[in-house]
DNA sequence: GCCGGAATTG
DNA sequence: CAATTCCGGC
């Protein structure tokens, strides 16, 4: 993939801009409240605060540890680290293993996993991460939603595909291409991690790592067993987001998502099951609500 | 192992 | 700014 994303800020999305003033005005009054739920719920999307940050940003533009593992749960590379058995929870295998590989993509040979876990205890703060209590080098990622539906500067399609943006995992976004019947990856968007994966993955995802990941975006392609995805995500609140908008079914190569009309306004009033969502939100993490 | 303060770094 | 380095304490 030839160009590199922008961060989301610089790129087409002033709305972003004002969501984030509005958050940290949110973040404020829930400060002083003192509930410390920060989750963003304006517009189409609804995002942890901590993915909002751009991977690449034109003042750090270096990879950032969480970009990094995710980068490698993402992948399924296996050994060192892996996904637990909780939504978001990770297990760290190898420390030792996953400090060198940490320390050869920063540059820093003498990184190991004492120095590894105090970045990842600073994330604490950030709520970017939380850990497992009880459980060795087990970790959590604070996110409980990843659910994209149908956002303005939502990338279009890989070229000469007829794919449709159809669901987002934590550190990618997937394609599904109904040609040759699989999901293919393309990295395009700035809210998710720009690392490329190579490999396209079969769809629906049958990986037991992958398969705790889905969250769906748009419109499912026709022909799509929905109550077989359903059940395959553990949440399933995007679907049920998605059918509470009446998505119109078309052929999937019809979705020329930046032109859907009149969806953006009904998207702007959210869906109406916000209660059940901040239900879900704290079986999710229950730890970082308190 | 895990925590978090403190100083330092690019 | 996001670690890195070091470390005393539990």
């Amino acid at each position: 993939m030839g160009n590199i994303q922008k961060p989301f800020r610089n790129h087409n999305s002033p709305e972003l801009g004002r969501e984030r003033d509005l958050s940290a005005v949110m973040e404020e009054k829930e400060q002083r409240s003192g509930d410390t739920h920060r989750f963003q719920s304006s517009g189409a999307v609804l995002f942890p605060d901590w993915a909002y940050k751009p991977a690449w940003s034109p003042g750090s533009r270096q990879v950032q540890l969480w970009h990094f593992l995710l980068e490698l749960l993402g992948r399924g590379e296996g050994g060192a680290i892996t996904w637990g058995s909780e939504w978001g929870e990770f297990v760290i295998r190898d420390p030792e293993r996953l400090a060198k590989l940490w320390g050869e993509r920063k540059g820093k040979p003498h990184m190991n996993y004492d120095k590894l876990s105090r970045a990842l205890r600073y994330y604490y703060n950030k709520r970017i991460l939380h850990k497992t209590k009880g459980k060795r080098f087990t970790y959590k990622f604070n996110f409980s939603k990843l659910i994209l539906v149908n956002y303005p500067s939502l990338p279009t399609c890989p070229q000469n595909t007829t794919s449709v943006p159809f669901s987002a995992f934590p550190s990618q976004l997937s394609f599904y291409n109904p040609s040759i019947d699989r999901a293919v990856q393309s990295i395009s968007h700035p809210l998710f991690l720009p690392y490329s994966f190579p490999k396209p993955l079969p769809f629906p995802q049958t990986h037991p790592i992958q398969r705790q990941f889905p969250r769906f975006s748009g419109p499912p392609p026709s022909g799509t067993n929905l109550s077989e995805l359903s059940r395959l995500s553990p949440v399933n609140s995007a679907l049920q987001f998605t059918q509470t908008l009446n998505w119109p079914v078309k052929s999937s190569t019809e979705w020329p998502l930046n032109r859907i009309m009149g969806l953006q306004e009904r998207i702007k009033s959210g869906p109406q099951d916000k209660t059940n969502d901040n239900q879900e939100d704290r079986k999710i993490f229950p730890e970082t609500m308190h």
